[in-house]
DNA sequence: CACCATGTTCCTTG
DNA sequence: CCAAGGAACATGGT
């Protein structure tokens, strides 16, 4: 479930849930999930420690945390992966099927679920280094942006998920922002003129914005099911997030600007929707 | 059975 | 050395 504005949506929840929480106990159920960390060390740094807070980078979350028998800070990556979620829960249900990693907070849990086991929660912050600049952040101009894209001879659509020029940009959003500038997402990056790199820009900077807003693209929404507990919920009607994308999942139907069937192709061995009528440039 | 899936990393090929 | 493409990872849904 992952987009940047999942991973956005999960920081701004839970880092008031979390601050000044004391772990008592942590429970790695998936050996995979620490890589390359051992679980049994992460287990052991992270017993006693305490947050303090919660941040993003990308589509990494940043947990800071006080660990009992050191004063100096400790940093936990995480990665949400394809399917991941975090969200506190109560201690007497039953722990979910997928539960990769447990922390216990006392009162609740602290639970990262992750059914195809692609996220992570580790000691390792190496990841961090190799990213690019945030797309919301003022001071990555569309100057910048262009000289990144000129080294390149890749299709637009395939570099934008190359986290290296812009940390954050996934692959439903690659395709809405490229539909909203009118770009074509085989053009190579590096014939992009600079006026339509700036629309670029302009159009991921909208496309991340209005899902942040609107709540995430997943529909994810905290509701009182337990306190603080963060869940899906689709509401039945048609794709649980058609309303909200433009192009993305919508091959064969017609484009909500020319009405031409919009065209699914596959680059990089992952699925593009675009229009072939606005997006001929 | 087939193919698809929001991400990242590794391996092969050129 | 680099760039680009594909497979792998694991568990589903359709």
């Amino acid at each position: 479930m992952p987009e940047m504005p999942e991973v956005e949506v999960h920081v701004r929840h839970l880092r008031p849930l979390l601050r000044g929480k004391t772990i008592r106990s942590v429970k790695v159920s998936r050996e995979r999930t620490t890589r390359p960390t051992p679980p049994r060390e992460f287990e052991k740094v992270l017993a006693g420690a305490k947050f303090k807070d919660l941040s993003r980078r990308g589509k990494y979350l940043l947990f800071e945390l006080q660990p009992k028998n050191s004063k100096k800070p400790l940093t936990v990556l995480g990665h949400l992966g394809m399917t991941g979620r975090m969200y506190l829960a109560g201690k007497n249900g039953e722990l979910p099927r997928h539960a990769a990693v447990v922390f216990d907070l006392g009162d609740r849990n602290f639970i990262f679920e992750d059914w195809r086991y692609f996220g992570r929660m580790t000691l390792d912050l190496s990841p961090i280094e190799k990213l690019g600049p945030e797309p919301l952040d003022k001071n990555f101009s569309p100057e910048l942006f262009w000289e990144s894209l000129k080294k390149s001879r890749q299709s637009i659509k395939v570099k934008l998920l190359d986290q290296s020029l812009v940390a954050g940009v996934g692959n439903i959003y690659a395709s809405e922002a490229l539909f909203r500038a009118k770009i074509s997402p085989k053009l190579p990056a590096n014939r992009l003129t600079l006026a339509q790199a700036k629309e670029l820009l302009r159009a991921i900077r909208d496309v991340l914005n209005d899902s942040i807003k609107a709540g995430s693209t997943f529909s994810l929404k905290a509701i009182e099911g337990g306190p603080g507990a963060l869940f899906y919920f689709d509401d039945g009607s048609e794709s649980y997030y058609e309303r909200r994308l433009r192009v993305y999942d919508r091959a064969g139907k017609p484009c909500l600007n020319c009405k031409t069937k919009i065209v699914r192709i596959t680059q990089a061995a992952r699925s593009t929707y675009f229009c072939p009528s606005c997006q001929r440039k």
